[in-house]
DNA sequence: TGCATTACCTGACTTTAGTCAGATATTTTT
DNA sequence: AAAAATATCTGACTAAAGTCAGGTAATGCA
């Protein structure tokens, strides 16, 4: 990592901050506690939401929101009615009043987004947009974080659903593997990593052991929200120096012929093809990397 | 400007101040009171101040600074020294400790830019520092304004001057020109534009009235340090929709054969050479535009 | 010289944001 | 049915941030 690019990413920061960070909250608090504000233009974007993940969301602590809530109440922006599952826990939802101060938030956002760009011409507008968008899609990639899960987990079973799903969708003759088991993605044979975003799973990734020096890489998939941000990339990283670690010389992985990128990615990152290794009856071609 | 161009810049704004702007202030106060830090931070990177500059550039309460300054005073990481000019007024430096915070502060800024780009892989992370440049860059030029300003404020002298010893330099023959006078800069017979970054005077321009439908561009001069934000472009289109505002069909301009970037901008924004109009020994060409 | 102005300081507030230890009511578990 | 666990609320705090009305000393001006 350069020295120049680190000084980029600090000036970026407190320009950023300074033009929006700063300027959008007084702007969006309209003379109201940056904590109420806050909250409505929560509640406004998520509809209704009990109490428990409020506060997990906003990270507020249970007694000042329980306030919160109180003043807001007692301004008629919001209600709160118990709920029929549980009569200790309680959800939240604005009124009309409340959704009209949420609408005001929104165009307020509106305006203040639209000033930004009014001072710009139309090439210069295009390509701040442009540039805007790029930042997004890889601040959002960096915070991407990768970890070992067990192959049991509600988060792994999901993902990996997700991957028999498009298999099947994606093989020329459907794919009927059913669920799969978690023996050999569970430690020491085999290991599980999970990608999360924001806490949600989004792409996983196994490694199996075959023998003492050999590791096969499975179950790489990545959720379609997630495309296109190199988390593909980074998973076969961590799961290459994972098989390092355990002492693996060489990883080996098979792909159906449907799975065209995977293939142009694995030639990209060394694997080389080689011939059958396996029996598996979806594989049409086999690869093998050295470490 | 299209709707979903704000709705990028909206989604833009919410990320950036939820990964840097919350993130970065409770990173850097080091266990310290926010505003404690902002004034450590302020003073490291400016230097010496006087209090009322200082008050200006925090937005500050007198009485709240005072009591900040007593603080970090007692705490020995500035020092208030009285001004030998004017004993009422006061000059705050940072200590040798507090220079010590502050550049505890720069290396926590530089590790936070760096955890940022850390779980990206090169090419990626050359994309986000090109993109966050690209915003830097933009979002600067989109904080540029334009006013009306007298001939003879001390901003206008010091634009016109630097624009002066610019024709000097670059004309084959220099320029005697000496300093221009006011009067034609001066409604109702001339105006001058000013263009501003963050207070700072970074460009000029003047229109004049030749008769009654014809008026004159002249002195479009933008600071080295602002070229390349299309300044000079938003000044033109300033000078001629004031042009049009006081009854000008059309605009005539004069420039000199070295300036070449100025000619290749009229042309694009549609003037066409004519033949000589006036007797200025430095003009080589000579444009109009119908309005 | 004396009066208005200025630059900053002090004291006495308020609001916001947040913490924490129980209290209360309602499930869930045993 | 009693005990344990939950979900939220209440009361009693604290720290930070900010406001405002004078107060004091130095300066500028008539």
């Amino acid at each position: 990592m350069q020295s120049q690019d680190i000084q980029q990413v600090r000036r970026f920061n407190r320009l950023v901050t300074q033009r929006i960070g700063a300027l959008g909250d007084s702007y969006l608090a309209r003379g109201r506690p940056l904590g109420e504000a806050r909250l409505i233009f929560e509640l406004g974007s998520s509809g209704a939401t009990d109490l428990a993940a409020l506060r997990q969301r906003l990270g507020l602590d249970s007694g000042y929101l329980s306030r919160l809530l109180r003043s807001l109440e007692g301004q008629g922006v919001l209600e709160l009615r118990k709920k029929a599952e549980d009569g200790r826990a309680r959800d939240v939802v604005l009124t009309e009043k409340g959704r009209e101060e949420f609408s005001a938030y929104d165009t307020l956002s509106d305006t203040f987004a639209r000033d930004l760009l009014a001072p710009l011409g139309d090439a210069q507008r295009q390509r701040l947009v442009a540039a805007m968008g790029e930042v997004e899609q890889l601040l959002r990639a960096a915070s991407v974080t990768i970890a070992p899960e067990a192959a049991d987990s509600a988060d792994a079973r999901r993902c990996l659903d997700a991957y028999i799903g498009e298999l099947a969708d994606r093989f020329e003759g459907g794919f009927e593997g059913g669920s799969f088991g978690t023996a050999d993605m569970t430690p020491p044979v085999g290991w599980l990593l999970l990608a999360r975003l924001d806490g949600e799973a989004i792409a996983c990734g196994a490694l199996k052991r075959l023998d003492a020096t050999t590791g096969e890489i499975k179950r790489v998939w990545v959720s379609p929200t997630a495309r296109g941000m190199g988390v593909a990339g980074r998973l076969m990283d961590r799961l290459e120096a994972l098989a390092g670690e355990i002492g693996c010389r060489r990883v080996l992985l098979d792909t159906n012929r449907t799975l065209t990128e995977a293939k142009a990615m694995y030639l990209k990152r060394g694997y080389s093809e080689i011939g059958r290794y396996n029996d598996n009856p979806y594989a049409d071609h086999w690869f093998e990397k050295r470490l």
